[in-house]
DNA sequence: CTTATATATTCTTTTTAAGGAATATAGTGC
DNA sequence: GCACTATATTCCTTAAAAAGAATATATAAG
């Protein structure tokens, strides 16, 4: 029970959802979901740490850069079939779609440096 | 998005979830909610309101009683779909099994007499 | 119309989660 | 070693949700 609560409150958070919604088009750093949802650097990584550890996400460090990428499903059985489920959810929100677009122009070296 | 948060807040209450799992059961009225989970019937009404709304209950006045149940899927996709994952989900918990042992034992007559 | 009962609503208090500013950590390059 | 940069963490404040007590509504029965 305590997974699974986990898990919905995690989905809870509008800017955590979106955040999910564009690491199915790629994987990012920090400075570009930062970017990208004009947030405050701590709060991304807030938000990311939340993700995390109710199994949506996973990270790996690439020098000075962590990229986050969505877990695949050895996380947790609740995660794993709601990334399932938001695949197809939300691919009409206009406000998802908006930032959709924008991904393609995130340069990290640009934002970052 | 406004829908899909409505329904996450809405599983994020261990309480709510129980709910849930025992309407897979059969339809309770308010006082057997009450009475199995042992909480303040006020509670009890505003935990389903919120279910209610976010589409995973409806219900249906029976004289002095409210029976509430789970919702068939016309609602929101969101709320079908979870109530979908939600059949299988946590069927071994414990806390959840013990609750659904004690299902067929709430007689309404003698609970709200 | 009055009483009794099941449920709903309101209001207040407490708890929990989110936002923000500042600081800390951990790599990188000199 | 020092300086720089990306990310993480802490602490404090604010906002949102839950709990609790009291009251209101609605239906039924006398």
């Amino acid at each position: 029970m305590k997974d699974f609560i986990m898990a919905m409150k995690a989905l809870s958070d509008p800017n955590r959802v979106k955040i999910i919604k564009m690491l199915q088009h790629k994987s990012m750093c920090v400075c570009e979901i930062k970017a990208a949802l004009n947030l405050p650097q701590p709060s991304v990584s807030k938000h990311l740490k939340i993700l995390e550890k109710a199994g949506f996400v996973s990270s790996q460090k690439d020098g000075l850069w962590v990229n986050y990428y969505l877990s695949n499903g050895s996380s947790t059985p609740y995660a794993a079939a709601l990334l399932g489920n938001l695949r197809h959810w939300l691919k009409d929100d206009p406000e998802i779609a908006g930032l959709v677009e924008k991904i393609p122009f995130l340069n990290r070296e640009e934002l970052c440096g």
